[in-house]
DNA sequence: CGAATAGTGTCTCTTAGACATTATGGC
DNA sequence: GCCATAATGTCTAAGAGACACTATTCG
């Protein structure tokens, strides 16, 4: 640009008018904090916890749609991006940083807020449930609770946080069967029955007979997804050891609905 | 919500201060316009048209970022969704309605325009070449205009339209295996070198060989991915009459890493 | 030993992928 | 007849899916 241009862009800057045209009033960032809750069951013998897909929930105690349950979340400003704001009010409501954490799509249907035209940006997280064990122990208020998907569907909640939740929950149905976001919510070393178990909490239509299930895990060799640990073995859901694996580090998911475009091997 | 709530609601309302919290300038939707442009080729016999991946493009006349390329867009506002603004600059623009305008990502990196906290949400639409050919010929503006992405990247860009069109790119690559958007770039009847053809101008890796990836679009019977429309075939692009196909309107692709979630047959 | 969960063997059918071969029409 | 493109044949290896079977530990 030359000096001429840089000072007619200067120009134009100074007496630009923020008014010129219709201005929200506001953008938050809201997200849906999933987790797995798991219930231990203390049968005859040792097995597998019950678990439950579930989100955090807030009830508001301000204006508007006071008393309802809603999404945490805020309002962002200029000087840090949506997903920083999301990032911030993630770590303010669980103590939780360095988690998955992504936008999933933008809501700004009109009339969605009573306040005005405010745009919010909808955002998944995961989170384990081991790091919010600690956090529930701190402040167990009754305004902020964990609710599983079928609770959810029976609440009151606020604005159109029921819309964005049944998004997000089919979005993360199909990132549980295309990617690999199932280790968010294991831990490092798991067996394959617990893999297994946190795919169907997730997508509960997955049904499939467990054998060929392990099998598929073991026999992919081009690009295996888990990977055995040497020697470990856990007894801690079943009387005979089970085998613990690892997500494998290389596995780069790519799927096609064509021909595969891998190169020659 | 009883009637003391609704007047307390009410009353919140009315003295509610749209200036409480830091407001964006503006709401903009961008949309990267894909189109796939055909060249033909006058050789000793008929083949194939050379194809190219191609985005429209705007040259700037005002400020700020005056006589760059940019994406078409504009403000929204109060009334609309973002989905709509963009329809309708995207009709404004090419005359073009009711074809494939999804929401790609939200672009806020404080900086990313010189006048403020504006936000861009890009959107991505694809449109056949065909109907841009009477658009053309109406007004052949030199400030409006077709690029490859390949001379895209050798381009002087406004804001961060750059970056928004790599990952524009990089987007729809992923929807060109996984889904059957290849549609929208071709006409209803295509032969399988033409799908073909189009595939590996949006995924250039996408190196296969031709007869395999033929019978593969035929011997999947469980969801056919194309159907052959009977005795309808084509010399347009050879020698020998190619089969004529159609997408299959019943197939619903369905992915995953893990083993195939389908119900049994 | 029985119960419960982990994991393997085996068989059938489908598909991926390489590569050779045949088919059709224009020039 | 030659060439270009379309399409099929054939072979090997891998994977899906069903189902019977074996393995390990606890009580």
């Amino acid at each position: 640009m030359n000096p001429a241009e840089l000072q007619a862009e200067q120009e134009f800057l100074q007496s630009y008018d923020p008014n010129k045209y219709e201005r929200p009033i506001g953008v938050t960032a809201d997200i849906v904090i999933f987790t797995i809750t798991s219930e231990v069951l203390s049968g005859s013998t040792k097995c597998l916890p019950k678990r439950s897909l579930s989100v955090l929930l807030i009830k508001r105690n301000g204006h508007p749609e006071k008393g309802k349950w809603a999404l945490p979340g805020g309002f962002s400003s200029a000087d840090e991006t949506l997903l920083e704001t999301a990032q911030r009010e993630l770590y303010e409501e669980t103590g939780v940083d360095n988690i998955y954490l992504e936008l999933l799509k933008l809501y700004d249907t009109p009339g969605r807020d009573k306040r005005g035209w405010i745009l919010s940006a909808a955002h998944v997280a995961l989170v384990n449930e081991q790091y919010l064990a600690n956090r529930k122990a701190a402040d167990d208020a009754d305004d902020v609770q964990l609710f599983t998907i079928e609770e959810v569907a029976k609440l009151d909640l606020a604005f159109d946080h029921r819309q964005i939740i049944t998004d997000a929950v089919t979005y993360i149905q199909k990132l549980m069967l295309q990617t690999t976001i199932a280790r968010e919510f294991l831990p490092s070393k798991f067996t394959l029955a617990e893999l297994l178990q946190v795919i169907q909490t997730v997508v509960p239509s997955y049904q499939i007979t467990k054998t060929n299930f392990i099998r598929k895990m073991l026999l992919t060799k081009k690009q295996p997804i888990v990977i055995p640990a040497q020697n470990e073995f856990s007894t801690e859901f079943s009387q005979r050891p089970a085998q613990l694996y690892q997500f494998a580090n290389s596995y780069v998911p790519h799927l096609s609905i064509y021909v595969d475009p891998s190169p020659k091997t």
